[in-house]
DNA sequence: AACATAAATGCAGATGCATGCATATTTATA
DNA sequence: TATAAATATGCATGCATCTGCATTTATGTT
């Protein structure tokens, strides 16, 4: 007879331990967080090299108002990485775009989660 | 050529959805959130049915000051379900235990939790 | 005009870090 | 040996961060 609440334990508890590990590293190494990751690996995904705002948030899987604060946090501390402009088509919506040193600052942090995400 | 990034994600994506979709249902059937019940069941199959806080934490892997405070909502708004006293050879620490409402609340919960995580 | 949508913002909850406080344990020394 | 000083440990708390929900504001759509 297994244990279910264990083992549901045992696979939240690895989950866990392989986020921080590569949170940590990622910070210590690349000075971005882990979302700011997915920032600019979604950016760079995509066809126009730029996203709604709206989008990013379903990709990410953060709330409207956390990922509208996260973006916020993002240009201020590193400003250069993302770019927002607004669109002219509905001047509701804004869009991010990823720079050039996005660019070159996404292929350096994605060796090293490449080389940690490779050992889970 | 596989990429490592999305393989990640995907999974990350899976874990959390599960997870929210536990947390959820555990509130709305048993009015308790997924630790409380990781505390209720790791006092339950502790051997004296209590532990020090100290090693609760470790077990459900808060840092200590969220184990603190998480323990005190606990208390405030189920105050039935586990019990603190102190430790007499140890006047620092204190002991959490599980009460028989607490035993019942972890056997119905587990029901739940167990039903749940089958299908994951 | 009424309703829908994109993003920003006020607010409250949960977390971690740093620190504080009380108590234990170890070490130094009279 | 006795005891004072230094250090370690268990928990609580102040504070800042990140999050989601509800609401607001601006703009679009019907």
């Amino acid at each position: 007879m297994s244990n279910l609440t264990q083992e549901w334990l045992n696979r939240t508890r690895e989950q866990k331990k392989n986020l921080e590990l590569l949170e940590t590293r990622l910070i210590e190494e690349s000075n971005i967080t882990l979302n700011e990751y997915y920032v600019l690996y979604f950016l760079n995904i995509s066809e126009e090299k730029e996203m709604r705002l709206n989008d990013l948030q379903l990709e990410i899987g953060l709330s409207q108002s956390a990922m509208s604060r996260m973006i916020s946090r993002m240009e201020n501390k590193n400003c250069s990485l993302i770019e927002r402009h607004c669109c002219m088509t509905d001047r509701r919506g804004i869009y991010i775009g990823i720079t050039k040193s996005g660019y070159l600052k996404l292929k350096s942090s994605q060796k090293i989660v490449d080389s940690i995400v490779r050992k889970f």
